[in-house]
DNA sequence: AGGGCTTGACGACAGATGTCGTCAGACGTA
DNA sequence: TACGTCTGACGACATCTGTCGTCAAGCCCT
């Protein structure tokens, strides 16, 4: 099996299983399908195509199958990004800096964040450095 | 015409072109199909289609077409991040600072651009809340 | 019993990508 | 002239994604 690989539907729909804490079919495709005009029968195949893949997993409760993420909240994310800036980028993550500067707009709270990350690598170089 | 799309070995194709600041098939079959073990028709193809989607143009020299890209150096790259971080991040780059912070290897220049970013997006701050 | 609705499982299809093989022409050299 | 080489243009195929429609079982209400 080569590393599972996700479609962007795919990856939302994931995302949105995953913040709901779990779904049925039925949940999902009303919650996530029908606001984007997505038949039943779409949702319920990418939920078992999440789940061939690993993505997913799902029980029996009262009689219907309740899928989830069996990975920690957060996690895909990281993985869809880490493909992305090697796959993609070619490992070097300078192209998305360029973004970021030229033209993302980027929350208070994310610049906070950004923030606290310059630290962290300052304080890591020093450390390195002595 | 839809916003052309590209796949990931296109683009890194694409790159390769604009770093040598174009070629013909023969030379990017060579500089860049025959180390990843592409045969000269699946790099004509790659080319052929990122022309059709209007990444490369083409020009006839010595007879042969000499294909090179007519969009700025860096440009496509940024395209690239943009439509990920709006297609498949939703919009919002938390999730890829969460990976710089928690997993990627920032080069000292890439440190070196982040500061800046920070800076000038704090700059930025200062001045609206004036 | 008869309907009607939900759930699962399939099978299908179109478009995008990644990869080729092959054919017809142009070109240069033996 | 005959041959080997490059170049372009096609046509093909497999896989992955995104989307569905449909069918058979269950279950609940009348």
């Amino acid at each position: 099996m080569r590393p599972k690989s996700i479609g962007d539907q795919e990856l939302t729909l994931l995302q949105y299983v995953g913040e709901q804490g779990g779904a049925t079919v039925g949940q999902a495709a009303e919650g996530f399908g029908a606001p984007r005009g997505l038949a039943r029968s779409t949702v319920l195949t990418m939920m078992e195509r999440l789940r061939q893949k690993g993505h997913l997993e799902r029980r029996q409760v009262d009689g219907v199958y309740q899928y989830f993420s069996p990975a920690a909240p957060g996690q895909v994310m990281r993985d869809v990004v880490r493909s992305f800036v090697e796959k993609t980028l070619g490992g070097s993550v300078s192209p998305f800096v360029t973004y970021l500067t030229e033209e993302a707009e980027v929350s208070d709270g994310e610049l906070a964040e950004l923030e606290e990350l310059v630290a962290k690598l300052q304080s890591k170089r020093k450390e390195e450095v002595a």
